[in-house]
DNA sequence: CAGCGCTTCTGAAACGATCTACTAAATCGT
DNA sequence: ACGATTTAGTAGATCGTTTCAGAAGCGCTG
C-alpha cells in the first residue's frame, strides 16, 4: 500500500524540473505542449491528483475559496429566506470567477460581555483554520474578534454594515425605515410595538442593549422610531432572526393589556412568524392589527406583508464582485429600496 | 509596512521554541498554563492570528472542513428545495462537529462524452484546490472524474448513490416509484408521461439517454414503469432539475396530439413547474390531469402535489455524521420513504 | 543515591508545492 | 551572419507549520 505519489515524484519519473510539472498544472504557456502532454500523461498513470491543495495554497498565497461568516448558526445560510437569496447572489460570482465558496462558522459574540481568552479562541476558530481569499460579513457585529483575525491575516472583508474600513454593500436602512414608520403613522397608528432580532438569546425583553443590536438592526429600529412621530413606541427584542421567535414575540403582544394597533418588524421573517400566531389567534393581519417586515423576501408577497424592499440578491452579487473582480474597485455601494405595501397593513381601528 | 510574524517570530519573541507556540494554540494540555498564558499574550501583541490555516492543513493533513460537490451549479444549493434541506442537516452536523462547509463547483459531466485532458482539468478544477477532510456527493454521476480526484487524494466521500466503494445513504428509490405507479394504475391512468430530469441540456426530447440520467432519475423511471403495468408510457427529459424545466416539458405535453392523462416527475421541482404551467393553461392538476412528484419538499403540501416523501434533513444528518463522526461506521443507510397522496392525482377521465 | 515516572519543553525533519532569477537554445530582424 | 529577443526549462530558496523522539528538570521511592 505505498502512499500517493507527489509533485516530486512525477518530475523524477517524467526526467524534468519539479517546477515544470507544476507548470503543466498551472502554466501551460511556460512549458511546450509535447512535455506538458507527457507529464499530464505520466501524472494520470501514476495517479497524482494534482498538486496538493494545502501545499498550493501555503506557498502561492491563494485558496481559491471564499468564505461567508455566520456568527449563528451554519444553517441560517439555507433556512432564512434572506440569507437563502443573499447566498444565491454570491454563488453565482464566486461560480463565474471559478471560486469555491465556504461557510465559515463563527461563535456568536456579545458585545457587552468579557471574553476570557480561550473563550475567544473558540469563537473564532472556524475562521482560523479555513484557507481564504476574501470573506463576506453579513450580520456579524463590526466588534466581533473575527474580523480582527482576518485583518491580522489580511484576508480581505466586505460586509453589509459601516465597518472599520472594510468595503461594503449598504442599503439605507435608517431612510427606509422612516418611510415605513411614516406610512403607518399616515394610517393614524398611535402604539406601535418595534419588534427586533438581536443577539440577546432567551425570552423576549422589552429593552434590548442597544450593543446587542446588530448595526442594521438598530438604524432600522430608529428610523420606525422617527417616522412613527410622536407615537408611543415600545421595542422589544426577539432574540435570533427566526419565524420561531416572531411567533413567541406574537404571544407576547398578544398579551398586552395596551394591545398595539401596529407591529413593525426588522425583519420579514421575524414578521411572518407574527403574521402566522397573529391569523392562529384569529386576528387577520391588515383589520384586527398591522404587521410591516422588511426585506421582501419572497413569502412576503403570498403573504401580503407590507415591508421594505431590497435588492438581496444583488447584494450579494455586488458583495461577490468586490471580492472576486479586481475590475470593480468601489469601497462603498448603497443599492436603492422600495417600500412595498400589501394588506398587512390598514387604517388604525 | 512589516508583514505579518510567523508562528516563528513569536516563538522567538518568546524565547521558547516553534512547537510551544503551537501547542499553545492547538495542544493547551502539552504546556504549562503560564508558559501558555505569556505565549498568546505575546502573539496577541505581535498581531499574530495563530497559525497559517494552509501550513497547518498541510502539515497535519487535516482542515476542518468538508465540502459538498456541485455537479451542475453552486446556486442549487440556495435555489432547489430539495438541496437547500439537505444542506441544512449537513451544516447542522458540520456545526456541532466545528467544521465548515465547503461548496465546491466541478463541471457538469456527460458520461458518454469524451472529454481532452484540458476540458477534464477543468471539470475537477474546484476540487483540485481545495482542502478539504471530506465531502458529499449528491447527483453526481459515480462516473464523474471528481470522484477519482478525490479518492487519489485520500479524501473520503460519502454520497446518496451506491457508486464504487464509497460509503452511501439511499432510499428506495426503485421501490418507491413502483408505488407511486400503482397509485396511478389503480386511478385507471392508461397513458403516462414520465419526465425526468438529465444531463442533457436543451430542448425537452422524447428519450433521454439511460447514459445521461443520474443513478436516481434512472431508478426512480424504472420503478415508474413497473408500477404503472402495461400503461402507455412516454419517458421525456426535461434537462436540468428546475421549475423552469418542469414549465417547458408541460407547453411540450400540452402539445401532445395524444395527451396523457396523468405526468410523473422524478422531482417534485420539476412537477411544480409543470402544475404551474398546466394551471395557467386552464387544467386543473387532479380533475383535468394527474401529477406527481418526488421528495416532498416543502411547497409540495400547500401546492396539493402527490409526492413520494423522504426525509431529506434526516439524510443530509447522516451524510454528514458519516463524515464527521467517528463512531459512526455504518457504511449504507437506507432511509424509509412514504407515499403521500394530496389533490394533484385523480382517477382518469 | 540510583532509579523511576511525570511533566514540560525542544531540535530538526518533514509536509508538498511555487516563485524568482537565471541559463541555454531557438527565433528574429536586418 | 550576428546581436537581440523570445521560448523552454531549471535550481534553489522558501512558504509556516506540526510531529516525533527525546532531553531536562523534578519529586518520589526503596
Amino acid at each position: 500500500m505505498s502512499s500517493r505519489p507527489s509533485l516530486k515524484a512525477v518530475a523524477v519519473a517524467a526526467g524534468v524540473s519539479p517546477a515544470s510539472v507544476s507548470n503543466a498544472y498551472n502554466r501551460p504557456e511556460q512549458l511546450s505542449a509535447a512535455a506538458r502532454e507527457r507529464i499530464l500523461d505520466l501524472a494520470a498513470q501514476m495517479g497524482y491528483a494534482g498538486p496538493h491543495p494545502s501545499a498550493s495554497s501555503l506557498r502561492s498565497r491563494h485558496s481559491g475559496s471564499i468564505g461567508m461568516l455566520f456568527a449563528q448558526d451554519l444553517t441560517y445560510a439555507f433556512d432564512d429566506p434572506y440569507c437563502t437569496v443573499l447566498m444565491g447572489g454570491l454563488a453565482e460570482i464566486a461560480m463565474e470567477a471559478g471560486a469555491n465558496l465556504l461557510l465559515l462558522q463563527v461563535g456568536p459574540h456579545v458585545v457587552s460581555q468579557a471574553y476570557s481568552r480561550d473563550e475567544e479562541l473558540r469563537l473564532v476558530q472556524g475562521a482560523r483554520r479555513a484557507a481564504l481569499d476574501g470573506a463576506v460579513a453579513d450580520g456579524v457585529h463590526p466588534a466581533h474578534p473575527v474580523l480582527r483575525v482576518l485583518a491580522e491575516r489580511d484576508v480581505p472583508v466586505v460586509s453589509t454594515a459601516v465597518g472599520t474600513g472594510e468595503r461594503c454593500v449598504l442599503i439605507d436602512d435608517r431612510g427606509s425605515a422612516v418611510e415605513l414608520g411614516r406610512h403607518l403613522r399616515s394610517l393614524g397608528h398611535r402604539r406601535v410595538v418595534v419588534v427586533t432580532d438581536s443577539m440577546d438569546e432567551g425570552d423576549p425583553s422589552l429593552a434590548p442593549a442597544d450593543t446587542h443590536l446588530f448595526p442594521y438592526a438598530r438604524l432600522r429600529v430608529d428610523g420606525l422610531r422617527e417616522g412613527l412621530g410622536g407615537a408611543e413606541v415600545t421595542v422589544v427584542s426577539a432574540g435570533s432572526n427566526t419565524q420561531a421567535s416572531g411567533r413567541r414575540v406574537a404571544d407576547l403582544v398578544l398579551a398586552m393589556t395596551a394591545r398595539p394597533t401596529a407591529v413593525a418588524a426588522t425583519s420579514d421573517t421575524l414578521a411572518l412568524g407574527l403574521l402566522q400566531r397573529f391569523r392562529e389567534a384569529g386576528l387577520e393581519p391588515g383589520t384586527g392589527i398591522s404587521v410591516t417586515g422588511f426585506d421582501d423576501v419572497q413569502q412576503a408577497g403570498p403573504a401580503g406583508l407590507t415591508t421594505v424592499r431590497q435588492p438581496v440578491r444583488e447584494k450579494g452579487r455586488t458583495l461577490g464582485r468586490m471580492l472576486l473582480d479586481p475590475s470593480f474597485t468601489e469601497t462603498r455601494v448603497t443599492l436603492a429600496t422600495e417600500l412595498i405595501i400589501r394588506t398587512s397593513t390598514a387604517p388604525a381601528p
